[in-house]
DNA sequence: GGTTGACCTGGGACCGGTTTCATACGTTAT
DNA sequence: ATAACGTATGAAACCGGTCCCAGGTCAACC
């Protein structure tokens, strides 16, 4: 493979001035840097980019943690950063961890080996203070409000705001009893915790028995079907955490020819749509280009992206 | 940052002899072993990713070439390579081009770079020709059949099979006049060829009006079926290019209740599956599986991956 | 006692760029 | 006449690793 000093010895000029002609900068005479740069063409020359990684002390890429790679809500931030990361010439890295701690462990190590500019926690399993322990190493947005003191950066959903104004929809449609489905029930799912916070917030404690937790696909949702169609008393309504879980709910209900519930989806994905369920959009597009942002800005900025209650 | 070359000076042994400790090489007396393993947890260092790489002339990482990042028929052929990648300790890196040429050749061009092991093109603007000429930086993947002679690598489904077996339903079905969609109905797309060749082989010439061209969305799925909806003659079926898609098409004809068509979608996507269309299971996923094995084997293997029509 | 081979260690070239600094020349201002 | 400055160029350090090769020790074997 040839290189740059190859080009150099060749043209009969130092490495520095080919590098100059490479990068288009100033002090080079006309005549050298049009010889120089005959040769690069003939010789069919390209740079090398790990090289030049290496030199410059960054890749242009960021590094996206997220548990799944094809689940619509991550697919839609992923989208969002990709399109935004194109924009901007950076080269978006996918690293799947299916939720295990080790495995986001890893690729915070290979943040601290200068593998990546930055890294997006589109979700995350470890502790947010794991997180902020590795941000000296460099940006780090996470995908969810992580409070005010916390140092990392964060583009976040209004989930808890965007969730009272559902259930507060559901008062009003006169809905009594109603569900509830999380995929993550636990200390770490900030998007559990304002659930829980809107319903405590809106209908007061929630009955353990109307929560249904583990639900991340449609079969998921299925089975939830099947859990609250048993359920005593029954619910007369069910809050889903995405459209195609909904999805999963209505179907159990339909095949099962059950008197029809009010299910809510989340995403406003194309199921829902489909089904005319009503929805919470959270705008996951634009929080993926918030996130990049962030991402390449080095700052700890907690930036809010606006929900939107989608009635059907 | 600390180098390797502290860890060398401060241990008081050799660069070799640190990274031979690095790499769990054999030749290290166990004493030193464990002084320079101290010092490294002490130094908390991390060797650097990219000089690895410089000097290892590798990144592990492949290139997705792709036009849309979140279109569930890239989505999930992605969400392939990236598991197949993961088990095998390769980073994915998303390369968007919405369908631009120029978009293109600059991947190819960072491919010469050597930013990436291997590419992988999940679709294409550029001529076969144009990505056999870089086919001498590295391995290229394509995902479809480009023909017996070619060097490059390729992943492909069997879609004139599977739309044949469709469209010999549709026959049995009783339908007369069918309708076909397609994403890009150029020299390019092979999926466009296959599914010319099908329609040919089994119901003979394709009739200009019965083909609409550039659906990719739900709304050109709408738009479609705005299209057939006002032919003459009337068409009683129609093929549709995705799940999605053919939902959309659905949806046009029920929201202006007209009467019900059988849509065929492909995919097997959770919309035709809500609205239970028969469709076309490409099984992409295996698919991208399949062509990442190809990308780190560097051969010019051309593999066929079975499609299954599903009735419904 | 000499050869063989396994084990251990370090020097330094190499991967392929970027960037700082020193130098030198030609103008222009003082 | 000379200081000052813009332009042009190259040497060499630097980014941070890998790896080949030379050299040394020590035990086993003939």
């Amino acid at each position: 493979m040839t290189n740059i000093h190859d080009i150099a010895r060749l043209s009969g000029y130092s490495v520095s001035t080919v590098s100059r002609v490479i990068n288009h900068q100033k002090y080079v005479a006309d005549d050298k840097r049009q010889k120089i740069e005959r040769i690069m063409r003939d010789l069919d020359y390209v740079p090398n980019r790990v090289a030049r990684d290496l030199s410059k002390g960054r890749t242009k890429t960021i590094g996206v943690v997220l548990p799944y790679a094809n689940h619509p809500y991550f697919a839609r931030i992923v989208d969002g950063i990709v399109t935004a990361g194109f924009a901007a010439g950076y080269k978006i890295t996918m690293l799947p961890t299916n939720y295990d701690m080790t495995t986001e462990r890893r690729y915070l190590e290979e943040f601290r080996s200068k593998a990546y500019d930055a890294l997006v926690f589109t979700s995350r399993s470890s502790a947010l203070s794991t997180l902020e322990r590795y941000r000296k190493y460099g940006p780090i947005v996470c995908c969810e409000d992580p409070g005010a003191d916390c140092t990392l950066a964060a583009a976040y959903t209004d989930r808890r705001q965007s969730v009272v104004e559902a259930l507060q929809w559901t008062q009003r449609q006169g809905i009594q009893n109603l569900g509830v489905l999380l995929s993550r029930n636990n200390l770490i799912s900030a998007s559990a915790r304002m659930t829980r916070q809107a319903y405590q917030e809106v209908l007061g404690a929630l009955p353990a028995q109307n929560l249904f937790d583990g639900a991340v696909t449609f079969e998921d949702g299925y089975r939830a079907g099947a859990y609250f169609a048993q359920l005593t008393p029954a619910v007369d309504g069910i809050l889903a955490n995405s459209d195609d879980i909904a999805a999963g709910i209505v179907s159990y209900y339909r095949e099962h020819q059950l008197p029809k519930i009010t299910v809510i989806g989340q995403e406003n994905l194309l199921s829902g749509r489909l089904l005319g369920l009503p929805t919470i959009d959270h705008h996951l597009e634009a929080l993926g280009q918030a996130a990049f942002k962030l991402a390449i800005s080095n700052t700890h900025t907690h930036q809010l992206i606006k929900s939107k209650f989608i009635e059907r």
